[in-house]
DNA sequence: ATAACATGGATAGGCGATGTCCACAAATTA
DNA sequence: TAATTTGTGGACATCGCCTATCCATGTTAT
């Protein structure tokens, strides 16, 4: 039970957006060779992030993508619930009404959502609010301490280019 | 991406096993039929807990499944972790390392894992940690409290039926 | 011995994740 | 206007995992 590779894609993708110049935008022909990934399945992902509204797109010539709003607004929850969807990762089938109790009505009671899911969904709530707080901004200026000028500056070349 | 439906069955009959007389074991046969779902793949499930030390086993006639400790030492997250396994949600592939950037020593630096994947699992561990504070006999007590005088009944004589 | 039970492997269908291909729409450029 | 570049969406193929079944085997009570 794991994020699916999308989720790393649409990470690193976006990380490298955050600093591309004012009104220009990055293909996913681009985008693809940097990361040495998939062309048309980095493209879903993409569709993906468009409607969740964190990238908007252009298409025709010198189109493509650029972040739809601050880096800083776009938090790592944003990004996952984007490609992974809404849904919590406990969600029943309701096994309890076929049980054999379910035929007396003096003994069955139809009562769900139950402990199980509650606490659950609960678990989950709390590692969502921890992914809320960190935002794709955060995210580039605690790598970005780390990168030597020449890396800078060989990323800055690259999305002038691109 | 969801928590696969053993889950569900896993954390039901696991519940009704909190009850179960002292020496007592149940076996899968009525387990399943309790719950009206497969019992070829059921088995599978009391497999998986039997080798996360959840329940113990005992072959032949007369045989089944009971409880391998106190309901109150079997968390929620316990039973999770025993159908899901233990790898965290988000492990990426390292797409870093297929980058454009990788052939220039000057620029590419091996630092992994980042802050991707480390807030990722510092969230998740939010979750573990809120799943662990919650036990099976919490879960017993709590459901039990709503529970009519005849359905607790029933549940004591099917449990001393099997 | 026989029956009842758990165990593990082999197998199969379904379904979602991953990936490809293509037709189409939109925008730029010649 | 025509050609080229780019995103969009659908159809399709492949793969692995989840769900489920079946069977052969070992163990225990009767
Ligand atoms: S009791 Fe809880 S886990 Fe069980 S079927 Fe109802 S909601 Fe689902
Ligand atoms: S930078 Fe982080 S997410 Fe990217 S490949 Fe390395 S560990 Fe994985």
């Amino acid at each position: 039970m794991q994020y699916s590779i999308g989720v790393e894609y649409a990470f690193h993708s976006l990380f490298y957006m955050v600093d591309l110049p004012e009104h220009k935008t990055i293909g996913i022909k681009d985008m693809s060779k940097l990361h040495g990934i998939s062309e048309t399945y980095l493209s879903k992902i993409f569709s993906k992030l468009r409607k969740a509204g964190i990238v908007s797109s252009i298409p025709g010539v010198n189109g493509g993508y650029q972040l739809a709003k601050g880096a800083e607004n776009i938090s790592f929850w944003d990004i996952i619930e984007a490609i992974e969807g809404t849904s919590p990762l406990f969600s029943c089938i309701e096994i309890r009404k076929k049980n054999i109790f379910v035929n007396d009505p003096s003994i069955f009671t139809d009562k769900c959502p139950c402990l199980i899911k509650t606490v659950i969904q609960e678990a989950e709530e709390l590692m969502r609010n921890k992914l809320k707080t960190k935002s794709l901004r955060w995210l580039r200026e605690q790598v970005y301490r780390d990168f030597s000028l020449e890396k800078r500056n060989a990323i800055a070349d690259w999305l002038r280019k691109v």
